[in-house]
DNA sequence: CGGTGTGAAAACCTTCACAGCG
DNA sequence: CGCTGTGAAGGTTTTCACACCG
């Protein structure tokens, strides 16, 4: 997920797959509205098209995890919030340091889904020495020098990065010497940490740019032209197209358009 | 990835893995900073490296792209970035609206990433009276009245979604009935579109939610002991153990920890 | 009967290891 | 020689389909 070294070879965790683990999160959320609605029971065909996956999956998922169901009439809500809570550890309680608060930092500060699944954000920390004192969310800001005390008295194990590319890296070293041995990382960049430390990261435009993908293939598919509204809008060549081969082309084999030949490399 | 009915059967669009789809962003971003550093050419170790993955991985996903390498040298890093970009699509202009300009929108109109990759936010739009002609990160509010007409106009095909979790799904039918057929949703809420629609969802709280699984596990783990610091702090039962099995407990297999027994659905 | 739990098959993805080209 | 490109092997994940149980 990460670079370097990172991340628990291909080892399942106590015998639950990867994929099954990144899926609880979602049974759990739809679990817990149907709690709030006071629905006792669900058959996996319900759950799975509340969660948005398909029912065999789900079974499946939570055969890993036990037989938690009753056969011919489904699953019990409440025990099942039980123990995929249990499982994912969220019956404990998760101090959490934001590291970087801009806007992304705030809007996190400020996410109500933390606090609601067992996660407490313990400290915000920011380099900015204006932004020392100031509360942001309810919580006051603290200076980033202050960051392994704050990490090594609150004995926090999961730490958010929020700031800018460049001083990621280094405020991971810090985090991971202070004893932080998790890391959900939102700036741009790779992160490398040593065995044992984790690293999960989500990248807003990389996002964007799947999405980008497979909207580019929309346009030539379609049976019926390019239907409706919302095709690409200037798809002129508004990008640089840069370098090109310099030596004769001989057999370049990418399926369409080579490029645009100028500047070799 | 989304719900009901959503992105292409199990297809790989044109031969392409979407695994490696989802790879080709980290690639791009570490060939940029190459290219800023004018470094020529690179070889599938480095970039791999540099990316985060390891370099047999990288080479079978180029592959799929066509024979772009030079044997014996290694990649030609304009060249790359070139090919990648059209690859995604990024060389053409993809117009972007975000709805719901709280926090997390106001971060992400602000997020330099877009930008840089092609994306042009095209319009913020709120539902808040109060916001409309507000001007964040530039960029002047629009209110939610207006949102069929920007998208029609704009030729929007991509809707960011950064709602509350409860207006998510309507504001998700009004930019599909408009036009918009990609959709990135950060409502922690599963979207239900039809058919030709993509939908990637960012949710925050998941991301963490799996790290403490895996945080969970390193504490019974460590051959010696729970190590230095970061050990869960308040480890308590403090969140509520909810529903037990009724009746009298025949078979319950779960691996270990049966609930605490209390009140019966 | 209805719906779970699960072997077995299929699809997909990663890793290995090396032929072959520049 | 060094490094790409790729068949083949190995792993993981998804899907199928049905035995079995309440």
């Amino acid at each position: 997920m990460a670079t370097g070294r990172t991340h628990r070879p291909a080892t399942r965790s106590r015998g639950i797959p990867e994929a099954t683990v990144a899926r609880l999160p979602l049974y759990l959320r739809a679990l817990t509205a149907l709690s709030e609605r006071s629905v006792p029971t669900v058959s996996s065909e319900e759950l799975a098209s509340a969660a948005g996956v398909n029912s065999a999956k789900l079974r499946k998922d939570f055969s890993y995890l036990g037989s938690y169901g009753t056969r011919g009439v489904g699953y019990d809500v409440e025990y099942l919030v039980y123990q995929i809570s249990r499982e994912l550890g969220l019956t404990q309680d998760w101090p959490v340091v934001i590291v970087g608060i801009g806007n992304l930092g705030a809007a996190l500060a400020g996410y109500g889904g933390f606090a609601s699944r067992g996660f407490r954000v313990a400290a915000l920390i920011d380099a900015d020495p204006a932004m020392t004192g100031k509360p942001v969310a309810g919580i006051p800001v603290q200076h980033s020098d202050d960051l392994e005390k704050i990490v090594s008295e609150d004995g926090v194990s999961i730490g958010v990065i929020a700031t800018p590319a460049g001083v990621a890296q280094q405020v991971c070293d810090r985090l991971v010497a202070a004893g932080v041995t998790s890391i959900l990382n939102f700036a741009p960049t790779v992160l490398s940490v040593p065995d044992g430390v984790d690293v999960r990261k989500v990248d807003l435009s990389i996002e964007l740019q799947i999405l980008a993908f497979h909207e580019q293939r929309k346009a030539g598919e379609e049976p019926g032209a390019e239907a409706a509204a919302g095709g690409p809008a200037g798809a002129s060549g508004a990008a640089v197209p840069p370098a090109a081969r310099s030596t004769e082309d001989t057999s370049r084999k990418g399926p369409d358009g080579d490029m645009p030949a100028v500047m070799p490399a």
